[in-house]
DNA sequence: GTCCCGTGTA
DNA sequence: TACACGGGAC
């Protein structure tokens, strides 16, 4: 019975939603920054981030005419930088082609960069009253588990099939309210280990419930192990600055300011691999000895590995997407948080 | 250590 | 459809 899942969790919505900053605005723009700071990302994590980026940012036409250095800057230590760029290209694209007002429609939305399925569903349906589903991970669980779906929800026919569901579901009065609700569900009483069932709304209705086996939903998907890479940077000071590249467009940390260095190839000596980045720049370098370690795990891969102190002849002329970088530099530039720690615990 | 989590690209 | 892309909680 549709419409008595819908009210069930509406209803509970209104008495246990928590308060979030990101939920005490009605401006489209805003609701965009949050949904996509928090792609991937808990709520607690990403609050801070969203609250000095709409004071940083406060429209979008603010956003789309700020130097992407800001942008990424706003987002250091917030992960899976991909995001930013995407969000400040759609600000562009939101003036150029859509007169500068975040577009109403879920098809519209959709055709924004970085904005996919969920993203899109969910300002659609939170700012603008469409009728249609926001699955993220936490309302494919809850959904999971009270219609037993089997197989990896994230993917496939599983896929396929949860989104029929969600879509019948949506009520068409107030769908952001009940999308925000499933999702509120999910995150604090659906919980992935040791759900609190007893709190639930719609406990009745849930089929894992029932068959005693709430856990066994969603079916987990098998993971691949992380492999480890080892890595290597470069210390490069001169007068009580320090060495800073420009990290590709694309790949890891793309954007970013970091010391000069990276993975090692594998007949390569860390030493070996240091100097070699630092001819990529146009240096001629030697290389002293290890002053610190580098251990760093992303989602795919491990980074093992040590910062190099190298001398770099005095006459050295930063090259192109590099930078002697003083202590004003390092506050204003977005850096590799695991370098800018590195640098911090080193006093530079 | 394990687990959680959206989108783009190819 | 597979993989790239970070950080944090437990």
């Amino acid at each position: 019975m549709p419409s008595e899942f819908a009210d069930s969790l509406t209803i509970w919505y209104r008495e246990n939603r928590r308060d979030l900053a990101f939920r005490r605005t009605r401006d489209p723009y805003a609701i965009l920054v949050a949904e996509v700071l928090l792609q991937r990302t808990r709520v607690v994590t990403g609050l801070p981030y969203y609250e000095r980026f709409i004071v940083r940012f406060p429209s979008v036409a603010a956003l789309a005419s700020a130097p992407e250095e800001e942008v990424l800057k706003a987002w250091e230590g917030l992960g899976f930088y991909g995001r930013a760029r995407h969000l400040h290209a759609a600000a562009k694209a939101v003036v150029r082609d859509h007169d500068g007002r975040i577009p109403r429609t879920f098809s519209e939305l959709r055709e924004l960069p970085g904005i996919g399925d969920y993203t899109a569903g969910a300002v659609a349906s939170i700012a603008f009253g469409e009728a249609v589903p926001a699955v993220d991970g936490n309302a494919a669980r809850v959904l999971s588990r009270v219609f037993r779906l089997g197989g990896d929800p994230s993917r496939g026919v599983a896929r396929r099939r949860l989104m029929e569901i969600a879509s019948s579901l949506v009520p068409a009065t107030e769908p952001g309210t009940y999308n925000q609700a499933l999702m509120e569900l999910g995150s604090t009483v659906c919980r992935p280990r040791v759900p609190r069932c007893p709190a639930c709304p719609v406990r009745g209705m849930c089929g894992a419930l029932a068959e005693g086996r709430v856990e066994a939903y969603p079916e987990a998907r098998r993971r691949a192990r992380t492999p480890v890479v080892r890595v290597a940077f470069a210390l490069a000071e001169r007068g009580g600055k320090v060495l800073l590249v420009r990290r590709p467009a694309g790949g890891l940390l793309a954007g970013l300011w970091a010391l000069p260095g990276g993975e090692v190839g594998p007949r390569e000596s860390e030493g070996t691999a240091v100097v070699r980045a630092m001819r990529d720049i146009g240096l001629q370098a030697r290389h002293g000895e290890p002053v610190g370690a580098v251990r760093h795990t992303f989602s795919h891969r491990r980074w093992e590995g040590r910062v190099w102190r190298v001398r770099v002849p005095a006459d050295a002329r930063p090259p192109e997407g590099a930078v002697w970088a003083g202590p004003e530099d390092l506050q204003r530039l977005p850096i590799v948080p695991f370098h800018r720690r590195f640098l911090e615990q080193s006093r530079l």
